[in-house]
RNA sequence: GGUCCUGUAACUCAGUUGGUAGAGUGCCACCCUUACAAGGUGGAGGUCGUAAGUUCGAGUCUUACCGGGACCACCA
């Protein structure tokens, strides 16, 4: 192995390996499948760190039952991602040849984005593959695929055969910026300051008026009723009356009555506008009122508009206020702050717009997928979302699942032109879309002719075909093999910011189409934030790219790069001192390997995962770490074969005991913790145990031994099993560690995960080698607080009451004096021995050590040092001797507790009077 | 308004059924000890957000309050 650890080289080298085709198909021999299907990155995407996340935490559970001999499958795909990919596109087509999509046609648009994709869409997976991402990539799936598309056809069509998609006009989220309907699930709200206009009605026959109060003046063009509380005393007497509009005199304006109005706000009396409202729709439901819709699709007022025709809806706004204002309507305003509705695809403010879309009936599916969770077979972890996913099921609404869009698929709704007879699509009714279209699987107008049929126009929401990705991916709708074999999966593993999205749907139509549940866990893991947790952005400008964490960065390139991100200018400057400051010395160069430990590391259960470099740079340290342990091993083991563990089992000493206790107990606790998703816990459990226990004291007791058969049977032994446990989460390193190891034949990646076995813990020998463990912190405390030269050996006097006590050190003297650096060692009895004045002295409550300084000892520094050891345990004792004083504690406390203080007491008396006593020799 | 998460060392976090606080990084001191200076050894540093309660005993359980964050609903 190379002397210095480098991780380009090892990862480039493996990845080539783990590239190979086929290498982590499913062994098609075994039984008792885990599978898990990877949530498909939008094919536009560049790796960012929830991809990063999302790759390290399932690559180690698929890794880890790999090795424990499951029937492993990770299927890997890449979603179409309907809006964001077509904005992409059409973005690089205004810029390079300033057209509009529009101008070039539905199919060559389509055409452009192909190959923008075929171009482009590599590019995600390529970096999941240098992670070590251990999918099966032969099955990778684009949502697009023809088997993938006939999917979701299929499921379009059963879903319509049965009455659950329907057509229908509704107020629709109306995205003005993509120029599409978006579900409810696409929409975010903001909280905004504005204004709150009040204008006046003039009540018709009457001098009369009343003061309506609006945030948005403009929609007033389409105002076909004032409600009022039926309760309002200021009403009462208006209620039934008509009302003049301003600009549309002949309009028909009634004063109504409705509970749903709040007395409180504003003026008490609400405009209402059913056609751009979704309170107001339901109000006009009620009250059967006329719907007026006033905006064109791109958010302008329509010819409903009269002179206001044309104007975009801000500047409507505006110049209705002012001509209220003219008219002497206006009656001020006052600031407010509201809530808006606003696209998360295009940041446009939604507009609620009547809309003739396709929806699927949401309330019984929702209703199962509740059960599921509910009765246990399908569990959530954490288990707090829990409530978030009942309350979502139990309200849900339907799903508008059409999109005037041109990427994704298009709805398999055709139209018989006979039986149409000429007549436009949108102007057909629900019922009459009904009997004149047939749904179907087949691309009818390519069977019969464009002269016979004409397909819908809208596709469908990328997430329809998303809900289908657990079964669509293994062959459905046939009856195909993988299907039988890998559904349902083990674990669905994403973030929590798809439930809804994603899969809240997967469960619904998984339990529909495949009647059950896609998934017997759900894992959702917290968001990636910088390391002051701030959700990463790159208009924030403290966006960190996965990239920079594995190959490094320099700060200049680091502040380069950032300014190259949409960071507004006011605040440019102070983000870079920022950078400055978390990054003095930019990123260094951690692999793929030391991000995938870190972020595991930093994964703790409903947790945000705070991506901190220092702590990076710590994980980086420790891959460093198990390379240069593995070389020491490697360098002095020798050419001759080492010998099997169990056929040197009676020779073992305290120190191989002891790490063998410990090594099968770790292997325990982190099959454990991986089996409970308890990511943060298996790797902190293995690199405590790893670099405290194997390497600073195991390795370094070993080396006076070096050449003994057990020793060199426990070194492989040690290596191999950790080598094993560490593969899940730093796979590149690993492999390259285990084709090293003596003995060890294949990939690291295919062999056994360790097992835990039960005859090698030996607690007394772990407790037996603790002693050993405290007179070596002893020696070196009492060098190093006493000012002593580190490097000088020293004569040094281990002193006990009982000859028992000595014999045990006595097998010990060599590791003593080389850990502790000793020149010699005399074991005495206390009975039998003073210390002389000059020596450094100190104490646990079997052993004293004596350190003897002729010359070199600060006897200032030593009593002082003693005193503060002394102080310290008073306190202890204190508490204690408290505690043990308390009637209610000592009737009450369990006896083993009981047993415990007083252990500990007498232990620490001793202790004290041990250091009173070197206290007077001084 | 509803739901959920969160507050522990300077920073980022552990702390499993209540038994009296740990890690990494940083800091201080000393060491280039032949696997590793991406290292070794020792050390300093915490009234566990605040208050009350339950208990012999609370970082851990209960309640209230304060601070940070997320989601859902709603506001004309």
């Amino acid at each position: 192995m190379d002397p210095k650890y480098d991780a380009k080289t090892v990862e480039l080298k493996w990845q080539q390996t783990f590239d190979q085709p086929g290498f982590f198909k499913p062994n098609a021999s075994k039984e008792d499948p885990y599978v898990i299907m990877m949530p498909p990155p939008n094919v536009t995407g560049v790796l960012h760190n929830g991809h990063a996340l999302f790759v390290t935490l399932q690559d180690v559970l698929m890794r880890f039952h790999r090795m424990k001999g499951r029937k492993a499958l990770w299927l890997p795909g890449t979603d179409h991602a309907g809006i964001a990919t077509q904005t992409v596109v059409e973005r690089e087509l205004a810029k390079n040849e300033y057209k509009t999509r529009r101008e070039i046609g539905r199919e060559a648009f389509v055409e452009r984005i192909w190959k923008w994709v075929k171009q482009n869409g590599a590019t995600i997976v390529t970096q999941m593959k240098q992670l070590g991402a251990s999918a099966d990539w032969s099955r990778h799936k684009f949502t697009l695929d023809p088997d993938l598309s006939h999917a979701v056809n299929e499921a379009f069509v059963r879903l319509w055969n049965e009455g659950l998609i329907y057509r229908g006009e509704r107020l629709v989220n109306w995205d003005p910026g993509t120029q599409t309907a978006l579900s409810n699930e696409e929409v975010d709200h903001i909280t905004r300051k504005g204004e709150l206009f009040k204008f006046a009605y003039k009540i018709k026959d009457s001098d009369e008026q009343i003061i309506v109060a609006t945030t948005r003046p403009e929609t007033m063009l389409g105002d076909t009723a004032i409600a009022v509380n039926p309760k309002d005393k200021r009403y009462i007497d208006l209620i039934g009356k008509f009302v003049t509009h301003p600009f549309f005199p002949e309009r028909k304006i009634q004063i109504i009555a409705d509970p749903m109005v709040d007395l409180e706000f504003g003026t008490g009396a609400v405009k209402i506008t059913p056609a751009h409202d979704h309170n107001d729709f339901a109000m006009g439901e009620r009250h059967k009122l006329e719907r007026i819709t006033i905006f064109t699709l791109d958010g302008k007022i329509n010819q409903q508009g009269g002179v206001y025709q044309g104007l975009d809806r801000f500047a409507a706004r505006q110049k209705i206020k002012e001509d209220l204002e003219a008219l002497g309507f206006a009656h001020g305003s006052d600031p407010i702050e509201h809530n808006v509705s606003i696209s998360s695809r295009s940041g446009e403010d939604i507009e609620p717009l009547l809309s003739r879309q396709y929806f699927v009936s949401m309330v019984d599916m929702g209703k199962q997928a509740y059960d599921a969770v509910h009765n246990g077979e399908t569990r959530i972890v954490p288990a707090s979302w829990k409530k978030t996913y009942d309350h979502f099921m139990l309200n849900i609404q339907d799903w508008c699942i059409s999109r005037q869009l041109w990427w994704g698929h298009r709805i398999p709704v055709f139209y018989d032109l006979e039986k149409l007879a000429g007549r436009k699509l949108s102007d057909l009714s629900d019922q009459e879309v009904r009997e004149l279209s047939v749904a179907s699987t087949e691309d009818l107008v390519a069977k019969h002719g464009a002269q016979k049929f004409i397909q819908e126009k809208d596709v469908l929401d990328t997430w329809f075909s998303s809900a289908l990705w657990p079964f669509s991916t293994l062959g459905w709708p046939n009856q195909t093999e993988d299907l039988k074999i890998f559904y349902p999966s083990a674990v669905l593993e994403t973030g929590f910011d798809i439930l809804f999205f994603w899969v809240a749907r997967m469960m619904m139509f998984g339990i529909h189409f495949m009647g059950k549940p896609p998934f017997a866990d759900i894992y959702l893991h917290a968001m990636v934030r910088d390391a002051h947790g701030r959700k990463m952005s790159k208009s924030l400008g403290n966006a960190i790219d996965p990239t920079d964490v594995i190959d490094g960065i320099t700060l200049d390139d680091l502040l380069a790069k950032t300014k190259t991100y949409p960071v507004p200018a006011k605040i440019l400057p102070q983000v870079l001192e920022g950078l400055k400051k978390d990054y003095p010395e930019g990123i260094p160069a951690s692999g793929a390997d030391g991000l995938r430990l870190s972020l595991a590391m930093l994964s703790g259960q409903g947790r945000d995962v705070k991506l901190a470099i220092p702590r990076v740079s710590g994980y980086r340290a420790f891959l460093n770490k198990i390379w240069n342990a593995t070389r020491f091993a490697l360098m002095r083991l020798g050419e001759e074969p080492v010998l099997p563990l169990e056929q040197v089992r009676t020779n073992l000493k305290l120190e191989d005991k002891y790490i063998l206790s410990r090594l099968n107990q770790v292997i325990g606790e982190i099959d454990k913790s991986l089996s409970n998703y308890e990511f943060s816990a298996a790797s902190e459990t293995l690199y405590q145990f790893f670099w405290t226990e194997f390497c600073d004291w195991y390795i370094e007791l070993a080396k006076l031994r070096i050449e003994s058969q057990e020793v060199r049977s426990v070194l492989v032994e040690l290596l191999s099993v950790s080598t094993r446990l560490l593969h899940p989460f730093c796979p590149f390193v690993t492999e390259e560690i285990w084709t090293n190891l003596p003995g060890q034949k294949g990939y690291c990646s295919f062999a056994e995960f360790p097992k835990s076995d039960a005859s090698y813990v030996d607690l007394e020998a772990e407790s037996e080698f603790k002693k050993l463990q405290e007179i070596i912190v002893m020696i070196r405390n009492a060098r190093q607080e006493s000012n002593l030269p580190a490097q000088k050996k020293l004569p040094g006097v281990i002193l006990a009451d009982t000859q028992a006590d000595l014999d045990f050190i006595a097998g010990y003297q060599d590791a003593i004096r080389r850990l502790a650096l000793l020149e010699s060692i005399e074991l005495k009895l206390r009975s039998e021995y003073t210390a002389p004045k000059l020596s450094a002295i100190n104490s646990n409550s079997t052993y004293d050590t004596v350190l003897l300084l002729e010359g070199l000892l600060d006897l200032g520094a030593e009593k002082q040092r003693l005193t503060k050891e002394l102080e310290k345990i008073q306190k202890e004792l204190f508490g204690l001797e408290q505690r043990l004083g308390n009637a209610g504690f000592v009737s009450k406390a369990p006896p083993e507790v009981l047993e415990q203080h007083r252990a500990q007491q007498i232990d620490l008396s001793q202790k004290r009077d041990r250091i009173e006593n070197n206290l007077r020799n001084l």
